[in-house]
DNA sequence: TGGGAAGCTGGAAGAAAATACAGTCACCCA
DNA sequence: TGGGTGACTGTATTTTCTTCCAGCTTCCCA
C-alpha cells in the first residue's frame, strides 16, 4: 500500500518550505504565472537557484506542488484552485452526513477569514435565524477549537450538524437557531470538525 | 482624449483574436501558467513563433492582455478575474445608495446562474426573512427584466433597495422579507437595476 | 487599383529559465 | 559520533522562450 498521504500536503511542509508553497501561490493568484527559480531566489534572498531548486524537488515531492520539466514556469498547484464542496449535512434534527466530496468551486479560501477548508451543503432550517438557510454553502475552517457563541460543524455520534456552541459550565450544548428546534445537551462524545466562517448562496435565482 | 477604449476590451477583437484569447484564459485557469508561443502555435497549427507573437502584439494593443517584455509565459490578463465589489445599499427603508465601486473579490461570475455581474453590500435587515441579512454581499446580474416574486435590486428616485417584486395587476409592490417593514407601493419611476442570484457572507467567524 | 490590416511562413540571435554537479553548515536523532 | 535531512552557495550546461528580420497571401475598403 503507498504511503497515505495526507488530504493537506501542505501540512507536512517545513516553515521554510510553507513559506516558498505561499510565494508560488502568491504569484499564481496575483501574477496570474508561477515564478522562476531566479524569482524565489530574488524573492528570498538566495544568492543561487539551486536553493530554490531544492525547495521546489521537496515540494514536488510532498506533493505540494507539480512539476513540468523542462518549462519555464512549470510549476503548477496539484488541486485544482478552489475549494472542496462536502454532501449535505443535516442542520435540521441531525442526520446521517456523508464526508463525500461532490465537486469543487471556484472560489479563493483566502475570501474567508481564517481562511476556508471547504464548503458544506446545509440540509434543513434549523439555523435559519441567523440566515442560514437549507442548501447554503457553508465555508467551514478547519479547527477543534471554538469558542462559545460560534457556530460550529460537530460531530456526535456519527451524525454531523451545525449549530451554534454554548458552554455553560461543564455543560456543553448545541443550539439551533429557530424556534421550532430544541437545545442539544451533549452527553456523548462531542467532535468540533470545524467553524463555519462564510456562507455562499447560489446557482439559481433567489 | 484618447481614444475612449471600450469597457470590456474583447468586444473589438477578430474573431481569431478572440480564439487566441479564449486559449490564453483557459491556459491561465486550467494549466496554471499563460502558454509560450510555441505552445499557441502548437495549439493552433501554426508553424512560426511568429505566428503567435503578431497575435499577442495586436490583443496587447487593444489591451486585451498585458505582456512583460522579456520575461517567459509573461502574458497577463489586464483585469483581476473576479467581481466588484458596490458600497452598502438600503436594505432597511431605502437610505441613499452609492454606486461607488469599493473593490474586487476573486470570485468567478459562472458561480451564480445567471451570471454574476457585481456584488452589493446589504445595509438593514429588511430581508431576513430570506436569509439575507446585514453586510452580507449580494450577487447581482444586470438586468432589467424581472418576474414577480423575485429579488431585485430596485432603484427608486435616487434610492437604491434590494425586495421581493411583486406584481398585481398594473400596481407594482416592493415587499421587505421581514414582519417590521411595510411593503412599497411603487408609484413614481420604478428601474430595475437586476436581479439578486447568490449570497456571499464572510471575512470574519459567524 | 492599390494600400493597409489580418494572418500567416521561415529562420535565427540572444536572453531567460531549468537543471545538473560539487560543496558547506547546522540540526536532530539513534 | 556518526548519518541523514534541511537549507543553502557557486558554477556550469543545456534547453526553452522571446523577439527580431524578411517575406507571402487574402480580404476589405477608399
Amino acid at each position: 500500500m503507498p504511503s497515505p498521504r495526507s488530504v493537506h500536503p501542505q501540512d507536512d511542509l517545513t516553515p521554510r518550505q510553507r513559506e516558498i508553497l505561499d510565494f508560488i501561490r502568491n504569484r499564481l493568484t496575483v501574477g496570474g504565472a508561477p515564478p522562476t527559480r531566479l524569482e524565489i531566489c530574488a524573492a528570498f534572498g538566495f544568492a543561487s537557484p539551486n536553493a530554490a531548486e531544492d525547495h521546489l524537488r521537496a515540494l514536488a515531492k510532498k506533493g505540494a506542488i507539480l512539476m513540468t520539466a523542462g518549462a519555464a514556469r512549470g510549476i503548477r498547484l496539484p488541486a485544482p484552485p478552489g475549494l472542496p464542496v462536502i454532501g449535505a449535512v443535516a442542520a435540521g434534527s441531525p442526520l446521517l452526513a456523508v464526508e463525500n466530496q461532490r465537486g469543487t468551486l471556484p472560489i479563493a479560501p483566502e475570501l474567508f477569514s481564517p481562511r476556508a477548508d471547504y464548503l458544506l451543503q446545509v440540509r434543513g432550517n434549523s439555523m435559519s435565524g441567523v440566515g442560514i438557510l437549507d442548501g447554503d454553502l457553508l465555508a467551514v475552517h478547519r479547527t477543534v477549537e471554538a469558542r462559545s457563541g460560534q457556530i460550529v460543524v460537530a460531530r456526535l455520534e456519527d451524525e454531523v450538524t451545525v449549530k451554534r456552541l454554548q458552554r455553560r459550565g461543564s455543560r456543553v450544548e448545541l443550539m439551533a437557531e429557530n424556534p421550532e428546534y430544541a437545545p442539544i445537551v451533549v452527553n456523548g462524545p462531542l467532535v468540533i470538525e470545524g467553524l463555519v466562517v462564510g456562507l455562499i448562496r447560489g446557482g439559481r435565482p433567489l
